[in-house]
DNA sequence: CAGTATCCTCGCAGATACTG
DNA sequence: CAGTATCTGCGAGGATACTG
């Protein structure tokens, strides 16, 4: 049945369902904030058809949430960059990692904190980093955070705006 | 193809949409949050089929998101409670809900701001008030936030936690 | 690389009727 | 009231092959 469209009910919560309610659409999201970019990235981490990932990435675009550029014309290389509207909800996405870490991990586990590197390259990857101190690359994309860390939305925020404005001067 | 479980990925974010990443059980959780509890409740609310909203209750009650209660023994009606993992799903939902008042609403539209009224009733109902001072009784269910209400989720989460002590104690 | 195209299957979800 | 039972179909999503 047509999954029923919310994108006219009166509740915003409803709306934004409508938008990112979807469990793929969520992980998309996860990766772009987390700075994936590329097609075959995206694939790739995800685990996903190349039809729905299409289908994902489209869907995005129209809400404009994110917003598909030629990087390399005549070469077939896009990238998807998040738009304003889509960097906003990284704090929605932040919050699910916190009650995720949470929740949903065995007691005992050491708990890890998310550390969003602005190192000035153009894809800046995530680092996580233990409570101890040590740093892990981020393979899987294992986003988390303590509870005792909560400016980790702002410092989030802050590193995806700095490394969107720096792409935006790239390009003049 | 059954839904992949993400339920076993070392991502907080996977493990939470796996949890709660379906547009219906988000909806359900919004208006959990909002006090609603009855069965017959959420299904006029949602204008959702009762097999579905069985599948998704009974799923949250297996997350232990929710807690069902027999409130009138021999008389078939249940409550479905939050629970302390549910109640923290709260600043996600409010994040969602602020992201979705911000974006997805025609530009010029009277803000709304969320009030969680602690009435001291079981069920206390939760009420809009637009920026103007006007209270809305809530019909639809519609949750919003103005931007510039950045505590809003601690006074929600508060009136949440006073809520669900209140029925605890109500019970013994 | 970044997708399309095609096939195929499973299960989500609506509708309707029924039950304790 | 709070579901369960049954029927049905559409479409989501995997697999695979192909294209500019």
């Amino acid at each position: 049945m047509t999954r029923t469209s919310l994108s006219r009910y009166p509740c915003p919560v409803a709306r934004a369902v409508d938008v990112i309610g979807d469990p793929w659409c969520l992980l998309v999201l996860r990766d772009a904030i987390a700075g994936v970019r590329r097609f075959s990235d995206f694939r790739d981490r995800l685990g996903v058809s190349a039809k729905i990932l299409t289908d994902r990435l489209n869907r995005l675009v129209d809400q404009d949430v994110l917003e598909r550029q030629e990087t390399n014309p005549g070469k077939q290389r896009f990238e998807y960059e998040l738009t304003a509207k889509g960097r906003e909800l990284a704090p929605a996405l932040i919050a699910l990692m916190q009650w995720g870490e949470r929740w949903t991990f065995e007691p005992g586990r050491s708990p890890v904190r998310l550390s969003v590197r602005d190192t000035g390259e153009a894809l800046a990857p995530i680092r996580l980093e233990t409570a101890t101190g040590r740093e892990v690359q981020v393979d899987d994309l294992e986003m988390s955070a303590t509870e005792a860390a909560p400016d980790i939305t702002k410092h989030a925020y802050a590193a995806l705006k700095a490394r969107a404005n720096r792409n935006k001067d790239a390009q003049t």
